[in-house]
DNA sequence: ACCGTCACG
DNA sequence: ACGTACGTGACGGTA
């Protein structure tokens, strides 16, 4: 039989500290369980066990010795974050069916020692799961130890491994300790001897016994000799502390550890609750419909399919609908441009709706027609949804106006925008939502249809309690259709010139491929980071900079730094420019043009912990700018026949945000002077009138500026503008010191936040911020960074949202034809007839600089073009 | 699945 | 003494 017995405190520290805080929406912590399960998880799955035990230790007791407590007392007390973990964890493995052994008077060390030698001494075998060094004194031909490195790596310890590394027997290792010490764990040792000559003396002389029994005899150096002798006492005790104890009274029964079957469903609701629910399924769990909240009679429901006469009823009775609908997966009509034969990116013809539900207290109707659904979305009746943007898609194709009272991911994205999803079940499961079956039984995922309506009512709640109502039902739900319209219409593209100007690049590729061979005299794939590395840092013989966690690093920054010591240098660098913009702007662009010649991004507005939104499929919002030749790429971004772009982006909205948010009047006054703000901030910074700023010192208060939105450092902006740190930390402290109004807020920013756990846009928008009370200092710099950050990005975010939403109801009732087809954070992208482009840019620019009053101007410039290239200012 | 890298605001 | 600015997504390589 093999046991695996895990050090259960030692596992919980390592998933504790190395693993970034996370809470559950009401700050619970919940990284350290999340750390434990998943290391425990792989443990077993790499050891197979028969049997599975996991020691805990017990609080402050006293054994062994007297001194012992006194030694104990001086290591730090358990973090509160991690201790209201501890019961929860205990909890979730006892409902997973393992053993949890406790010893009065004993450590969880001892019951991995008593443990381990049961299994030796009965002839079986035992694994010793660990993060803790000390255990692997328990080493010997049945008993091996899995040293946990971090989440997904563990080490293995035979007799042979401990040999190898440390030199000596895993039972000399208590005697090498008790020379060495062990000042974590407050055991003295012998002063002035480390592990090297700790090490050496048990090689020679076998046993710290023996060493003192023959002191005198010994060939040893005088020094050495005088430290042994002055430490005896210390050396006697720290040998019988650091020797793990055999024989400690748990119930050596091994047939006791077999896992049992526990109670699962219990241990999947304790999860969900928890908010882990990858474990569950890493687990191998089920949040089945029924248990997801515990209840004392099984509530049921029933699954109607409706023709037309019920839907009519149902119309006419209702007012608020409570819906789910699903559309075809992905449409199959292949696209023009496509030579793999692959199916078409999705969007392009659109995809129909196929099933639709209507949830009511006691039926589920199951609607399966898309007449009948169309007749439900004309219906004019409010609905209630978990999904709202793919229902205004396929209204927006077909024409139906149609009315989305509520969108639960919205919703609990407001709630909590760092979450991972927002799906029902997850929903259902986060917010205690009662989850009933169907009665027919079979139909999997119903419940969570059904349950719409609660969940919908909570989650309404919950918005209202937190002031997030205008966020929810002006901005966000009114985006999403916005967002629909813009994934529906896309972005024209010239799929020929993109690839032409694909073939230009892989000439350039080839080239500078074959001269990076000759420089470095051999082949060698320019791509693996790894590769290059050895070719650079082994072969070349060039100095290395900086290290990542596999090696050395060999990014921009390193790469310019080696650029005068050797020519093969720059040629890499513009391998690697170019390498990326053929395979990402190229290749991958050109699969993405759908049939209609247009380019359908999908954006998601869910996504980022800021408010912002994200593109994907392809990003749009990363279209290459900065330099002349990745910018070429926006010449392929263009208009339709007869029409052009117009292109606004605001100027400085960010530090426009700052300077109200702030109420700072020197910045203030420079934003209601229309005065250029890094002039200003430079002759602030640097103490010179406006006029005598130089473009040097205008670059780096530009960067002071930067840096100010993102939570400064002085070491971050010395290496962006290239002074001492000493310097930039000037720069910082002068900043601070005249836009006095920008530190104290800053200051009270991450006050409040650490009272209240969080932080909010001016539209009230939340983010949570678990980091600020993390012990890890630079855990907790994180989140003050953040703290500083997340109200300015996402009060920007919220006002362009505002301004999306007013200019497509604008460009509807004025009854033009221009639309919306990109948003790139500060900057709108419409395609408008020629004929409209005039009262288009004027329109944009209004609403983008009225959708928020701010006590200081924002301004937004619009300019035009056939091209994206062009249009862009 | 994760890392390193690099494109954008 | 720490490690080093906020927010994203995609690619190619590696485990």
């Amino acid at each position: 039989m093999k046991l695996l017995v895990v050090d259960g405190n030692s596992i919980l520290n390592r998933a504790f500290y190395g693993i970034k805080p996370l809470t559950t929406k009401d700050g619970m912590f919940t990284n350290a369980i999340y750390g434990f399960l998943t290391m425990f998880e792989r443990m077993k799955a790499d050891v197979q066990p028969d049997a599975v035990a996991i020691a805990f230790d017990l609080k402050a007791k006293t054994f062994r010795h007297k001194a012992y407590d006194l030694y104990k007392a001086n290591r730090k007390g358990m973090p509160e974050e991690l201790h209201m973990q501890m019961a929860p964890l205990k909890e979730l493995l006892t409902d997973l069916g393992y053993r949890l052994v406790t010893c009065e008077g004993y450590e969880a060390d001892d019951i991995l020692g008593t443990l381990s030698k049961t299994c030796a001494d009965t002839g079986n075998t035992c694994v010793v799961a660990t993060g803790d060094r000390d255990s692997l004194q328990l080493v010997n031909d049945r008993v091996s130890v899995r040293l946990a490195k971090n989440l997904n790596g563990t080490m293995l310890y035979t007799p042979e491994v401990v040999q190898e590394e440390y030199g000596v027997e895993p039972k000399k290792l208590i005697e090498i300790k008790a020379i060495q010490g062990d000042s974590s764990d407050n055991i003295p040792g012998v002063a002035g001897i480390g592990p090297k000559g700790a090490t050496e003396l048990i090689q020679k002389y076998g046993d710290v016994k023996y060493i003192y029994d023959h002191l005198d005899e010994l060939d040893i150096k005088p020094g050495m000799r005088a430290k042994l002798e002055k430490s005896k006492d210390n050396c006697f005790m720290s040998r019988m502390l650091g020797e793990i104890c055999l024989t400690a009274p748990v119930d050596t029964n091994l047939d006791s550890y077999i896992p049992t079957d526990g109670d699962k469903a219990a241990a999947a609701r304790l999860m969900a609750r928890l908010e882990l629910f990858s474990l569950i399924k890493k687990f191998g769990l089920e949040l089945s419909e029924d248990k997801v909240v515990e209840q004392d009679e099984q509530r049921t429901f029933k699954v109607v399919d409706t023709d037309g006469e019920t839907l009519d009823k149902i119309l006419s009775e209702n007012n608020e609908l409570y819906v789910q609908i699903s559309f075809e997966e992905k449409s199959t009509i292949p696209s023009l441009w496509d030579s793999h034969g692959d199916e078409s990116p999705r969007n392009d013809s659109g995809s129909q709706p196929v099933l639709a539900y209507i949830s009511t207290e006691e039926i589920l109707y199951k609607i399966n027609s898309t007449e009948e659904i169309n007749k439900l979305l004309k219906s004019g009746k409010k609905l209630y949804t978990d999904n709202s943007k793919p229902i205004f898609a396929y209204c927006d194709r077909v024409g139906i106006e149609v009315a989305i009272a509520f969108d639960t991911a919205l919703a609990a994205y407001l709630l909590s925008p760092s979450s991972s999803s927002y799906e029902p079940e997850r929903l259902c499961a986060e917010y205690s939502i009662p989850v009933a079956v169907a009665e027919s039984g079979g139909e999997e995922g119903l419940g969570f249809v059904h349950a719409l309506p609660a969940l919908c009512k909570r989650l309404a709640d919950d918005i209202h309690d937190i002031a997030n109502d205008q966020l929810l039902y002006e901005i966000e739900i009114p985006l999403a259709r916005v967002l629909a319209r813009m994934e529906n219409l896309g972005f024209m593209v010239d799929v020929e010139a993109i690839r032409r100007y694909g073939e230009q690049l892989s000439v350039e590729v080839d080239e500078l491929q074959k001269s990076i061979y000759e420089d470095v005299g051999y082949e060698f794939n320019i791509n693996s980071p790894k590769q290059l590395a050895k070719a650079l840092f082994e072969d070349l013989n060039l100095p290395t900079r900086k290290k990542t966690k596999s090696g050395y690093s060999t990014n921009a920054e390193v790469l310019e730094s080696l650029l005068p010591l050797h020519p093969v240098i720059s040629k890499i660098l513009d391998y690697r420019t170019v390498a990326k913009l053929k395979s990402t702007y190229c290749d991958s662009l050109i699969d993405k043009v759908a049939a209609d010649g247009r380019i359908h991004s999908s954006f998601n507005q869910t996504e980022t912990r800021t408010g912002r939104i994200s593109s994907t499929e392809p990003n749009l919002q990363n279209i290459p700018v900065r330099t002349e030749r990745g910018k070429e790429f926006r010449r392929f971004f263009r208009a339709k026949d007869g029409c052009v772009l117009v292109d606004a982006d605001y100027s400085q909205i960010e530090l426009r945000v700052l300077a109200h948010m702030a109420g700072d009047q020197t910045m203030r006054k420079a934003f209601t002077d229309n005065i250029d703000i890094h002039t200003v901030t430079a002759s602030e910074v640097f103490g010179v009138p406006i006029d005598q700023v130089t473009p040097l010192m205008r670059s780096r208060a530009k960067a002071v500026n930067f840096g100010i939105v993102y939570g400064i450092g002085a070491f971050s902006l010395s290496k962006d503008i290239g002074v001492t740190v000493r310097e930039a930390q000037k720069y910082i402290d002068k900043y601070l010191a005249r836009f006095s109004a920008i530190d104290s807020y800053m200051n009270t920013t991450i006050q409040q936040a650490k009272e209240d756990g969080y932080v909010q846009t001016l539209l009230g928008r939340r983010r949570y911020l678990p980091e600020l009370s993390a012990s890890n200092f630079n855990t907790r710099s994180f989140g003050e960074r953040v703290a500083r950050n997340a109200p300015i990005q996402g009060t920007a975010a919220d006002i362009i949202k505002i301004a999306m939403v007013r200019v497509d109801e604008r460009l509807k009732r004025e009854g033009l034809e221009a639309r919306l087809i990109l948003q790139v954070h500060d900057e709108l992208i419409v395609e408008a007839p020629a004929f409209e482009s005039m009262q288009v840019a004027m329109l944009l620019q209004e609403e983008m600089e009225n959708a928020l009053s701010l006590t200081v101007p924002l301004t937004a410039e619009a300019s035009m073009g056939e091209t994206w290239y062009e249009a862009k200012g």
